[in-house]
RNA sequence: CGGGGCGUAGCGCAGUUUGGUAGCGCGCACGGUUCGGGUCCGUGAGGUCGGCAGUUCAAAUCUGCCCGCCCCGACCA
């Protein structure tokens, strides 16, 4: 793999700096560990420098990328990074992207910026290049640089202002071929993930802001994830929480036809424990009426007692980013009732109704006046309200597709995949002209991988106490030599090994520093490499080095005169269980 | 942008409350010692105390303005 470097590398002339105190504003175990083990330094906020072991990673991780997206007949380009402000003033993203974009200027004054990504660049590519339906389909990509004035850059190379991406655009004549291009890349994504080595799940997921209407995400599975996805014990359902659906059960409906709505006091009875406790009713007959403000806009969210809002949902709902729980002050005045009062009969104003609540037979609501709540309350009867799903899916929630519990799970998102229409293409007027002679519109799709980001979600997914775990496919190198002492004997044996492995393509970082042995294994452990050989008088003495994983704690000796054949093997082995384990994670394909 | 915190040697920190001209650990250099899980001892180099302005005989310390960074929220690969 020569465009990372070097197949072996000699401590001793290598820039690896390693620490052993993290740096303070390191708080995620990804960030602290890439600048312990020298991989990247910060240069400012979001933006940091590969040191060589770090650019290793990149490389490996960008170049299976690479020869996935070749592999599924896309074809690799390379835009500018500084662009003249003309495309994102002509799809009016100039504008939307607000102050995310690095915009600048030129000697003459005239507009610039930062590519934070690519539509209008390919977009005005493909409008100039391809004019027949003969032309198409066309997936185009690229790995490249991208630059976002991010509100908040954090957790190291998580979230960055500069950050490597590779993003991909599809072109197609029309939906059907769209789909089918989609599907293909959903399918290259997939394998990318797999070589990876990471535990990953493949999730449907909210449009936002790019316009389109299809898409999935690719999520890491970890820990520390930002994101919430939900997904199916048995079947292949699975989705950003923003997005996800379960079915739910409605309370059985009593015998006999439901009483006419009645008020019961409750006094000081708010939260849905109290009023469930005090009625001797179940929290699910129970009604939550969530007053909500977005902007000058105020409408009443309607729940089953059980469960919980989805705010993200609401917002689809009301198209809208941004809204918020309204302040006591508002509940008082629309409702005329302190907070825990509110309820759907008689409210005036719009009203959305979760559809599990809508189906509350005979239920218990908030009556829109201190200390009062009404009894036999039936959606249709007694209030109405837009009916739509609203709710977040809970741990245990019954899977829509297979009836099998559900489970939350979190992750970094790694990889996004959307069908975008023709959103940019009607735009800025990139057409083609089909068998008829008529002009059609491109129907587009993209396509983005976080390269530098899956970086750190690896480090995130694999990492102890002492350092970094690397899956084999992307770690700097595939063997870590310590060699202890400078004997003749243990640097012949050295060289042996090094000849060996390098006949056999593997790549290695050899340890020949003069430092004690623990320094070298507290070094190889925070660095990460998957297999350690250490060679040394102690094992030449019965003519053995040592072979160690860092994900185990023994090791084992071998014989010299077999050590390459047993380090290769080992290695091999390394391979097969990494990708068993990814393709195994998320039962998809 | 709202809220919180921090800027003192390459890294991690103390010193700031109560102004008196800067210290500890790691790392680095040199000498010795040790040598299979971050040896031990000694010597030494290294700092415009984030910047500017002010108060004062005197400012890391007090005041003002500015800059940078980190964390929590709304966005995204």
């Amino acid at each position: 793999m020569l465009w990372a470097g070097p197949e072996i590398m000699r401590y001793r002339r290598a820039l690896l700096p390693t620490v052993k105190e993290a740096p303070s504003d390191a708080t995620t175990a990804s960030h602290s560990l890439l600048l312990r083990a020298g991989y990247v330094r910060r240069v400012g906020a979001g933006i940091y420098s590969f040191l060589p072991l770090g650019l290793r990673v990149l490389k490996k991780i960008e170049r299976i990328v690479v020869e996935e997206m070749d592999r599924s007949g896309a074809e690799q380009v390379l835009l500018p990074a500084l662009l003249p402000a003309e495309y994102f003033k002509e799809s009016g993203r100039w504008e939307v992207f607000g102050p995310e974009l690095f915009r600048l200027k030129d000697r003459k004054d005239a507009d610039y910026h930062l590519g934070p990504t690519h539509e209008e660049i390919i977009t005005d590519l493909a409008r100039r290049e391809i004019r027949s339906y003969r032309d198409l389909p066309k997936n185009l990509y690229q790995v490249q640089t991208k630059f976002r004035d991010e509100p908040r850059p954090r957790a190291g190379l998580l979230r960055c202002r500069e950050f490597l991406m590779k993003d991909a655009y599809s072109f197609d004549a029309d939906a059907a071929g769209a789909e089918a291009s989609y599907r293909a890349m959903r399918d290259a994504y997939t394998r990318i993930f797999d070589r990876t080595g990471l535990t990953y799940r493949r999730v449907a997921a909210d449009a936002g802001s790019m316009g389109g209407s299809k898409n999935e995400e690719f999520q890491v599975l970890v820990q520390s994830g930002e994101d919430i996805i939900v997904a199916c014990e048995k079947c292949e359902y699975a989705a950003n929480l923003e997005v996800a659906v379960s079915r739910v059960t409605p309370p059985p409906a009593a015998a006999g036809s439901v009483p006419a709505a009645a008020p019961v006091e409750t006094p000081n009875q708010k939260s849905i424990e109290e009023v469930s406790a005090f009625l001797k009713v179940q929290p699910s007959q129970l009604l939550k009426s969530l007053v909500y403000r977005a902007g000058k806009r105020v409408v009443l969210a309607v729940m089953r007692g059980d469960h919980e809002l989805n705010e993200d949902k609401l917002g689809r709902a009301l198209g809208v980013k941004e809204l918020e729980l309204a302040d006591a002050a508002t509940v008082k005045e629309l409702t005329a009732a302190p907070v825990g009062f509110a309820g759907p009969v008689g409210f005036q104003g719009e009203i959305f109704v979760d559809t599990a609540a809508s189906q509350v037979p005979d239920a218990v609501c908030g009556a829109n006046a201190a200390d009062r709540h009404l009894q036999h309350v039936v959606y249709g009867r007694d209030y109405s309200g837009k009916v739509l799903d609203l709710r977040s899916v809970v741990d245990g929630d019954a899977c829509v597709e297979c009836g099998s519990q559900l489970k939350r799970y979190r992750g970094i998102e790694a990889g996004h995949i959307f069908v975008l229409g023709t959103h940019y293409s009607q735009k800025m007027g990139a057409t083609y002209l089909d068998q008829e002679q008529k002009k059609q519109t491109l129907v587009m799709g993209c396509y983005g991988i976080g390269v530098s980001r899956l970086v750190a979600a690896a480090i995130e997914q694999h990492h102890d106490d002492f350092g970094i775990a690397w899956p084999i496919s992307i770690a700097p190198y595939q063997v870590h030599l310590v060699q202890l002492g400078d004997g003749e004997r243990v640097e012949r044996a050295v060289r042996e090994i090094e000849a060996g492995l390098e006949a056999k393509g593997l790549e290695l970082l050899v340890d020949d520093r003069e430092e004690r042995p623990g320094v070298k294994f507290k070094d190889a452990d925070l660095i990460g490499i998957p297999l350690r050989v250490t060679v040394g008088d102690r094992g030449l003495d019965k003519g053995q080095v040592e072979l160690k994983r860092r994900t185990v704690k023994e090791s084992r000796n071998v014989e010299l005169a077999g050590a390459v054949e047993a380090i290769w093997s080992e290695v091999e082995q390394l391979r097969s269980e990494d990708q068993r384990a990814s393709a195994h994670s998320k039962g998809q394909k």
